[in-house]
DNA sequence: CAAATGTATGAAATCGGTTTCAATAATAAT
DNA sequence: ATTATTATTGAAACCGATTTCATACATTTG
């Protein structure tokens, strides 16, 4: 267990002050070329490794970005964040990820752990139990940008980056009226997300605009689980009439509703067509093809990143805080295409 | 954007020194209980919040666990870090979360900042690359423990966590073969890492068990994508005699073949049976439902963390470092399921 | 040749908690 | 009444890097 070196030591060593030693770890331009040669050989040779909290605490700032997120553990997430780690990781930035596991208690445990840590900035998904932005309030405060992603709320000075899930619901539903449906179920989650109130905007819109009667009886609400498909879909086979179209909220949700469907006997997409939301691996997998709607979550983590790193550094002052619109687009697959005409059925954009 | 209050300012209003604002914080016990509490509210009412960088720099420890990913866009993965999070956060440690991409040098940069982020910890399963564990040493030469879990590598001082991946994989093996197979072609990833070698193993030492054959034009070595799916299934299609089992290292690479063979007109399980790797949702979702070995991703995590706790605490003097085993079963499904007796076929254990 | 400019370095203050060592006051024991 | 013990508080050093302000010397410029 080796004792920590600094650039006191290394400045005994070579008899120059601390000071001249931490310019040249730092590529000051005021520090002799030579000396910076000197130094940073003696620096590695002895293996000294800053003490990010030094600096850090005489800085003012941590190169640290906090990532807050319902669950880690669902296809989504991980693509958004393995997106989030890349463009934080290439512009020297650490990811400190906590996940508040749809709680709210926990989301403001969170919370308080990103302001004490000292973030940079914060990128935020909101838990199924959010009902105000109150716990964010103080890291906002403190000049932290904060920016919401996927599951949002308004907030004057927070930027948000979401897609258009009006107009993706509203596509969805519309592909399957178009399909023939006119009786069509949505499953959607807690509508206090705006993720889901706004698909569910959507779905009534395209039913309005297609001169379909809307009816609170096809809404179905849960957690969108692999379990609550199950349940839905039994839900489904009790109706009377059955419907003959679902649009599902999420992939997960979507394929096991239509495993049960299908087990109970049910043809898919002849009795009842189905969509889903998100592209997930299953909605390929699953038979028939999930029709979904393309989620770019590596995309969206992207750019959170970029744009929070561009808020960190000040680069945006002239424009106020907004929302950031990123292009979703509906796959159609054999799940809800009825039509004859089956070779023109499109394809997956995705692989 | 206010300014941030120190216990300094704490001490002030309230005429008392830092040191016992400090300590009333900490809840040490040689402070006067009505002096905690009327620190206690100061600092809440002036929104006081600690500094982390001052803290960990006096006190030389972070809170904080770095964790390296080959990837955190995986199903598996995510179920890992879900699982360390949980543990991690319970604790009061916070999670630094990079990915290697799978490449060596990123893994050597993601070492590097650990490093110099002075986590307490570090968590690592490796990349492809990876062919020693150099760029560790100077983590573990401070005596900051290392623990690999997943794919993993021999290092005299440090733990690794894994499945009996040899023994699932013979497990698995067996069990095709019991099925009737008698030509089984195993795909796999990269044999640098312990987890395809010891599959590999596995794989050998069932067919030697049970009187078959090995031969190398069996085994192919790519990288488990969708897309080394499809590839394989094409190889297999030309292969003479074709092969009547596929054992497969991952689920992704194992549906994606199922699929395209059956696409061929090939039928799962009659013409050739496949089994998986790891229990992912499509698993349970593709057609016919595969056989695969449960992978306790979430438990792993979980164990990682406890075990790391234990050893950054000094719990564990007497424990040399070792390997810790986690449970795996095998789970068959209809994909590799030939016997007549339809009905006494095993049910997934998992939902 | 004097003044101005540029180059290279260092002393010391600073960031904000934590901790050691001492001091004081209050209480208990002899 | 005196000493020992306990409870409570504070002064000052410390963690390790950064940064402001000064200084010394070398080089140009007028």
């Amino acid at each position: 267990m080796e004792k920590d070196i600094t650039i006191y030591d290394i400045a005994r060593e070579l008899n120059l002050s601390p000071t001249t030693v931490s310019r040249a770890l730092n590529d000051h331009p005021a520090v002799n070329q030579k000396t910076k040669q000197r130094i940073s050989e003696a620096a590695a040779r002895m293996g000294y490794r800053s003490n990010l909290f030094a600096s850090n605490l005489r800085k003012q700032h941590t190169n640290t970005i906090g990532v807050i997120v319902p669950r880690l553990n669902s296809p989504f997430m991980s693509s958004v964040l393995s997106g989030m780690e890349k463009v934080a990781n290439d512009a020297g930035y650490n990811l400190i990820i906590s996940q508040s596991l749809e709680t709210l208690q926990k989301e403001i445990a969170n919370a308080k752990t990103m302001f004490n840590s000292r973030v940079d900035g914060v990128l935020v998904s909101l838990s199924y139990e959010t009902e105000n932005l109150d716990h964010f309030q103080s890291i906002i405060n403190k000049g932290i940008p904060v920016i919401f992603y996927d599951r949002v709320a308004e907030h004057p000075s927070c930027t948000s980056i979401v897609i258009d899930n009006l107009q993706a619901a509203y596509q969805a539903t519309s592909h399957l009226i178009e399909q023939g449906c006119t009786n069509i179920v949505h499953i959607t989650g807690n509508l206090n997300r705006n993720v889901y109130s706004d698909r569910l905007k959507g779905y009534k819109y395209a039913l309005v605009d297609h001169d379909l009667p809307y009816d609170d009886r096809n809404i179905m609400i849960n957690n969108l689980s692999e379990e609550a498909g199950e349940e839905a879909a039994r839900k489904i086979l009790a109706m009377n009439p059955m419907p003959d179209g679902v649009f599902v909220s999420n992939d997960t949700c979507a394929v096991s509703c239509l495993k049960t469907l299908k087990q109970a006997g049910v043809s898919v997409p002849k009795d009842i067509a189905i969509a889903g939301f998100n592209n997930d691996a299953i909605s390929r997998v699953v038979e028939p093809n999930l029709t979904t709607v393309n989620y770019p979550g590596q995309e969206m983590g992207e750019v959170a990143v970029r744009v929070l790193l561009m808020q960190m550094s000040g680069t945006v002052e002239g424009i106020p805080s907004n929302t950031i619109n990123l292009r979703s687009e509906l796959i159609i697959r054999e799940s809800s295409v009825r039509s004859k005409v089956g070779n023109t059925k499109k394809k997956a954009v995705l692989s």
